[in-house]
DNA sequence: GGCCAAGATTGGTTGGACCAAGGATATTGG
DNA sequence: CCAATATCCTTGGTCCAACCAATCTTGGCC
């Protein structure tokens, strides 16, 4: 899709652009993720675990916003794969702890690699402050 | 989902943070689309025979980077409401010609107007020049 | 003990983006 | 002028992310 050929009036909403982009890197994403046999939110729960540690599927998803029985199925995945693992809080028997493995660290890594790498190629056509310009542009909308 | 509570390695990646801002206009958009009895599919293909007169479904949709096989449930739907008329093109029998009609003149208008408001509460943080930013860096990357 | 809240699990639904095949018509090459 | 190829519409799907609701267990509270 030429986006030079779209509508003016569409290419004036900044919503369309945003959608556009991220289908765009959604698709890039998917692609990657798939070679290297996980997902997105693989990567979202790991980042979560080593940063603050262990906690419940709850507070994981809550921070990643991610949904509660999609978190479910996620830390399977990642648990079959041995990356993650569910124990059950001693101090509260509602919950499961998720702890980060060995493997699971080096998992992060490998998905963190491949992303960066597909940030590079989504955003070649900016220099490293427009990134910058463009992150901090979004933080705030998201803010 | 508090977006300065979530890991730091995924707020560093641009991807995600557009297609959590996707997500959220996304949302918007769709609340106001519903209430005004359309889609933003719709909005897309009325300003696309719009600015640039009627044309096949083929040509409407590559325009707008929406698929065939959307294309024609989309037109069924804008045809049944009286936006626009489906007639065969003289000149090429394997074509559907679509046309704007007055109503549909009417409609986009309509639709911009909410479209714009959503536009308005969702970059709310930003000033004039900052969404124009936004706006350019987008376009510079999906071009 | 009785009640409400939180967490996990299960089992959905919905909408957008895609894909594939078939029938009708055009176009092109020989 | 015929055969092969391409285009366009139409139909009928698939796939996945996002989301929602109900249930069950356990914890906290009065």
């Amino acid at each position: 899709m030429a986006i030079d050929e779209s509508p003016a009036r569409l290419r004036a909403k900044p919503s369309w652009l945003i959608s556009k982009t991220s289908a765009r890197a959604h698709r890039l994403i998917a692609e990657a993720m798939a070679g290297a046999g996980g997902r997105a939110y693989h990567f979202a729960i790991l980042a979560a675990l080593d940063e603050f540690g262990p906690g419940s599927q709850a507070q994981i998803g809550q921070r990643c916003g991610i949904d509660q029985s999609d978190m479910h199925a996620m830390v399977n995945e990642l648990a079959r794969q041995g990356h993650v693992e569910r124990m059950p809080d001693p101090g509260d028997r509602r919950r499961n702890l998720i702890e980060l493995t060995a493997a699971g660290r080096r998992r992060l890594e490998e998905l963190d690699a491949a992303l960066s790498g597909v940030q590079d190629s989504l955003f070649d056509a900016l220099s490293a402050a427009e990134r910058d310009q463009l992150t901090q542009l979004l933080t705030r909308i998201l803010g």
